[in-house]
DNA sequence: AACGGGTGCAACCGCAAACGA
DNA sequence: TTCGTTTGCGGTTGCACCCGT
């Protein structure tokens, strides 16, 4: 890849490069008169000697006011952490949740400091079988007077317990099985006696802890790309189910009990 | 002081989606 | 619907800086 300071191809002096403080500013200057937006013509106008892309990536990472540059505290950095790990290389929408923050930022802080530090970490790299995984799923039923059904798996308790909640809820579902086994029972899953209001709802916010190993079963080295199986109570029959992310986007909007969930995290079961 | 390898950051590139005529 | 343009995104790379030898 070719870059360099001053371009002396035959673009007619575009300036290439790091950006001088004087063109910071006349962009500066610029984007406060007349705002954002058409970045080619933009460049233009000002009188900037560079693309229209690169003013919108300066203006953007680097000199809108709102943003934040460097000094990422730790609750940021362990946010990012956990969105990279349920959301992968999807800087945008990480950043999106890190107000201030930009993706360009995340993506370099990522690449150079927290990707080693989270390969060094031996919880997150050695993750035998389920045990680990923590999961954060939320299935949306039709039965659900609200549409919804939260799993978390968190890795950091000792004993792996699960958190469930339910949002009222008519019917609790027990959400993970993995694809070799099929044998437990829907009866077992320890949401029978989920409290429910006086219409039949589950009250909001129930929360009910219990281990892990009730309800999954061991998968040899179950992680990324390997499959899991979501299973629900007979009577909920074909119907087709919502299956929303642990950040709340859609991943299925058909999902039968039948179908699989590749552990990975383009889908509903993610590293968070 | 000179050199070379490692690191971090900013800028660029290619591609695809979104937009608008 | 088509097609050109703009915008957004993620990956890659150039280069300055640091540090050890």
């Amino acid at each position: 890849m070719k870059r360099k300071g001053r371009s002396c191809d035959n673009q007619d002096a575009v300036n290439r490069g790091p950006w001088s403080a004087e063109e910071d500013q006349i962009l500066i200057n610029y984007v406060q008169v007349h705002g954002e937006g058409n970045w080619r013509e933009l460049s233009k106008r000002a009188g900037l000697k560079r693309l229209g892309k690169s003013c919108r990536l300066r203006w953007l990472n680097y000199l809108k006011p709102d943003i934040k540059r460097g000094n990422i505290s730790s609750d940021e950095e362990d946010l990012i952490i956990r969105l990279h790990s349920l959301l992968g290389n999807r800087w945008s929408l990480i950043a999106g949740r890190l107000p201030g923050r930009t993706d360009h930022e995340i993506k370099n802080y990522w690449n150079t400091y927290l990707r080693k530090k989270v390969e060094q970490n031996h919880n997150y790299n050695n993750l035998p079988g389920h045990n680990n995984i923590p999961i954060k799923l939320r299935i949306e039923s039709p039965r659900c007077s609200k549409n919804s059904l939260g799993i978390v798996i968190d890795p950091t308790k000792s004993s792996h317990p699960v958190t469930i909640k339910s949002m009222s809820c008519t019917e609790v579902m027990m959400p993970t099985r993995t694809v070799n086994d099929f044998t437990t029972s829907w009866d077992k899953n320890p949401f029978a006696s989920t409290p429910q209001d006086g219409h039949g709802h589950c009250s909001e916010g129930f929360l009910k802890h219990f281990d892990i190993s009730d309800v999954l079963m061991p998968y040899e080295d179950c992680r990324f790309n390997e499959y899991a199986c979501v299973e629900v109570p007979q009577h909920f029959g074909d119907e087709a189910y919502k299956v929303i992310d642990a950040v709340g986007e859609t991943r299925y909007d058909n999902w039968k009990i039948d179908d699989y969930f590749p552990l990975d995290y383009d889908v509903g079961f993610s590293l968070f």
